[in-house]
DNA sequence: TTGTCGTATATTATCAGTAAACTTTCTTAT
DNA sequence: ATAAGAAAGTTTACTGATAATATACGACAA
């Protein structure tokens, strides 16, 4: 008897109602952009004091379900979860947890095949002249190593846009994002014949994607992270460290 | 001329303090546990009231980097964002943006493979017998859906531990969990033909493990996931929706 | 000695009220 | 017509006060 009764967990009215608003905003009955009742008529419905409504408004804003302006005519309304937000929580899970490098790398080599053989079977025209663009920029910045950086990391961006696949789109930008950073640290790319096999990969991987030949491409993608996971765990091993994120610039409390 | 110069926001109060108080607490030198100032103790620091100094760890609890407790001895401790955490941001964005089933079946063709072979690689003696003891208690429960779906999300589960990998574990449990959902939906393992085709792969899969066969154990996850989505992918059909995760239930703003 | 109970106290939780800043629209003057 | 200014409703932010909560510690009894 009672044995059903676990610990108690008294929650915060704040939370209480973020998690209500959370359930009307998910019900599918309020589109992005549409108005919640502003604070004040909040607090006339539901009971609750200003201060507790705007923490659950500062939640829900987190959450990415809703984004507030001041001003007449402001106020809250209905929001996505954009990629940009999943990618700051999956940051900060890895770097709060201290997620090594290499278990990124792990997750890289997992995803970024698909990423290909998705991109080769659903991409449009638009994705193709898009890639081959950023291609042309890449080839074009052999010498340049800072926008060949920017160029890579936006042929990963745009490749991952060419699955038509939201979610894996948001995970591998995320991924890719963070191992960019890592590869920054590990002075990656430094040499321009690492640069100079980065682009040739991209180009045949590139070529299994306009004949939409989606197991070359996704052969090609494995081969590619396979050997940049070598390249790094080498200089890894060179260094001596074991290499998780560089924590953020101090701060004190 | 002052091209540069784009939209300019405005941050609230509360957000440059969260972030403020995100930057000290990744910096590192805080271990889990750490409290943080007392909010009336931040208010004296930071000049600001306490109403944004609580909005502020809001934000900061939604990101799962502190906790706060009421009470004397109580108040904000640093946390770290937890697997539970990421799971509830995947599955905010997936829902709120509609994300399709066959996305996420997707997202699993990727990771499940790689989590098997890091599995086999990576796993302890207690994984194994973890994996062995919930692989028992399966096959045991061929006859009780209820049970049987929670034995194999226990068994997704364990597998992704053995990985050790932190992040591929929270992020295949998190899509893991969307598509049980999804598949309960679709009522699916219905029939004890497919529970054991289910139950027969695991097996062989946990048989690579054993011996610690990477490749073998890829090759089967693959595989198993494959032959799931097209069984998914002929039921959906036959209902002829289009299958995306069902919104939650009612609740008005 | 051990255990239970109550109480002191520091802290968060919540409320109420007010003033300021902001943003859109409407009005007015040039 | 255009530009400047006023109006109105909204969030933002601060202040002060009270209630609820949880921990430690001491008193007291077994």
């Amino acid at each position: 008897m009672f044995s059903t009764l676990g610990k108690i967990k008294v929650p915060k009215s704040c939370d209480v109602l973020a998690q209500k608003l959370q359930q009307a905003i998910l019900s599918g009955n309020y589109a992005p952009g549409a108005p919640l009742p502003t604070e004040r008529e909040l607090v006339r419905t539901t009971g609750l004091s200003r201060g507790s409504i705007r923490e659950a408004l500062r939640i829900l804003e987190a959450q990415g379900l809703v984004s507030t302006r001041a001003g007449r005519y402001g106020g809250s309304v209905v929001s996505r979860p954009t990629d940009a937000l999943l990618d700051q929580h999956i940051n900060l899970f890895a770097r709060a947890n201290g997620v090594p490098l290499h278990s990124l790398v792990e997750a890289r080599q997992a995803l970024e095949p698909m990423v290909a053989y998705l991109a080769a079977r659903n991409r449009t025209e638009s994705d193709l002249e898009e890639l081959r663009r950023i291609s042309a920029l890449l080839e074009a910045s052999l010498t340049d190593v800072p926008q060949f950086l920017e160029e890579n990391a936006a042929w990963h961006s745009a490749l991952s846009a060419a699955t038509h696949n939201e979610l894996l789109r948001a995970l591998t930008s995320s991924i890719s994002g963070l191992m960019m950073e890592a590869s920054r640290i590990e002075n990656f790319a430094s040499s321009e014949h690492v640069r100079r096999l980065v682009t040739h990969a991209h180009r045949r991987i590139l070529d299994a994607i306009e004949v939409q030949d989606g197991d070359a491409a996704r052969r090609r993608a494995a081969r590619d992270v396979e050997a940049y996971a070598k390249y790094l765990e080498a200089a890894v091993a060179a260094t001596g460290r074991d290499a998780t994120l560089a924590p953020i610039e101090g701060a004190e409390l």
